[in-house]
DNA sequence: GTGGTCTAGACCACG
DNA sequence: GTGGTCTAGACCACG
């Protein structure tokens, strides 16, 4: 089976670690259908070799992702596009979520841009995702 | 003038680095409405002594928020909360935002929590915010 | 003899400490015309109150422009605008403002601002100060 | 990649902090070419050998270019002399600079210096600026 | 009393 | 090896 190639972009000039850059854009891909349940990435070293970093920082990225559950590396295959798993509770979730939407709430308040415009802003985002159907769009995960 | 007296907890434990999470405690405060436009917040010393840190962490996270616009420091006088700037353009505000609400959305698809659920959650943080009238409900602040 | 009144704006949040705002300003206003050579200025009480600052403040701000030959104290007179006294050597002259001169240049070339721009700034700021008349209009300046 | 080396020279008598001395004689080495685009700094461990001041100190001094734009640092790699970058607006930069020359104008006035003698000062510390090609004379910078 | 600077020295994450 | 964080403790300028 041959590994997806990945194209994404870093910037060694972030305060954000590339490690830490990398397993964002995987998240995104993952969340918005750019990588599919199954499918395998590239492996550590060729990996490191098409983002010119270093082999601990690719393989950094990926042991994070695996501890996140959005990846699982089979020993020997390589690294693959895990299943959905839903080991937090509903009102875990809901949790998280709403403590990463409080942030962006404060940050609203200091940019001084109103709360009906958050809501707009936020009608326009989930528009642009739907239209890449990903893992969101999955049987069994919508509630 | 006496200070407003804070009370922020931290996790030494945590990878956040102390002056951050002070930071990011206050920036919250500010934005909720704990603290209001030209409110005298403790003396570097005294909030080091209040939260067991050193004066120089304190005064890290202080000069991160001048730097920020959120507060401003009068030499001498100690640090008070700043008028709200207005130093982005519209387009960089809504950018901003825009980014931070992807990074719900991802987080959403992962959890397994479809968007009308954040919708609704949205409105329900947006709720608790309101009920505090913060530098958000200032007039100017509208639209 | 009646003390000119001052009305100097102060910007407590800046980094420049009070007393030396008031020093630039005053400096400014002496070049420019705003005050001219044997003005009494307020006394340093009333220039506090006037400013609501401290009067330590004050008095510092008119010590440091004594020694820069800017104003003289007439001991239970109070202070006044001094002739320009020309201490420095023409080299020395040229040195102080080429130094100056410097700066502007880093400066614009952080901005990206070209050498000919800077030039015709120049140009439009000397001919708003030379509507103004001052210090340096008065005969023997001229070179 | 091999660091330049720098030759600073600091004055721990002044009343400018060191890291803000620093902070001038590194600006000005990459107006002036002295640094190019790219150039790598020494690390602030190296620097601050070199200039017998605290890790902390040197290190204060690159967060500080940092924050304008005049580095750029990469965790683990060292600091970098970074792109001019265009943040400010046409009509801001001239507001800079007009500041600038002003206070060039008033101390012209003190010293007793004519305001063509600024002028023909100018143009010689341009034509010694434009001798040695820095930053300045990037394409793009022309007008 | 207030914040700012500086040092010496330790520990950590990243690469 | 690189920068970032944090501490303890000192000294200084400003007001």
């Amino acid at each position: 089976m041959k590994a997806i190639s990945l194209n994404l972009s870093l910037d060694p000039a972030s305060a954000v670690p590339l490690y830490a850059q990398v397993v964002e854009q995987i998240r995104s891909l993952v969340a918005t259908g750019g990588l599919a349940v199954g499918d395998r990435l590239p492996s550590v070293r060729d990996l490191a070799v098409a983002l010119r970093i270093n082999r601990n920082t690719a393989a950094k990225a990926y042991q994070v992702l695996e501890g996140d559950g959005i990846l699982e590396t089979r020993s020997g295959q390589g690294s693959f596009v895990a299943q959905l798993d839903c080991r937090w509770s509903h009102a875990e979730r809901r949790r998280r979520l709403s403590a990463l939407l409080d942030r962006v709430l404060v940050e609203a308040c200091h940019l001084g841009v109103s709360f009906s415009q958050v809501e707009s802003l936020l009608a326009r985002r989930m528009e642009s995702f739907t239209r890449r159907p990903g893992r969101f769009s999955l049987p069994g995960n919508k509630g």
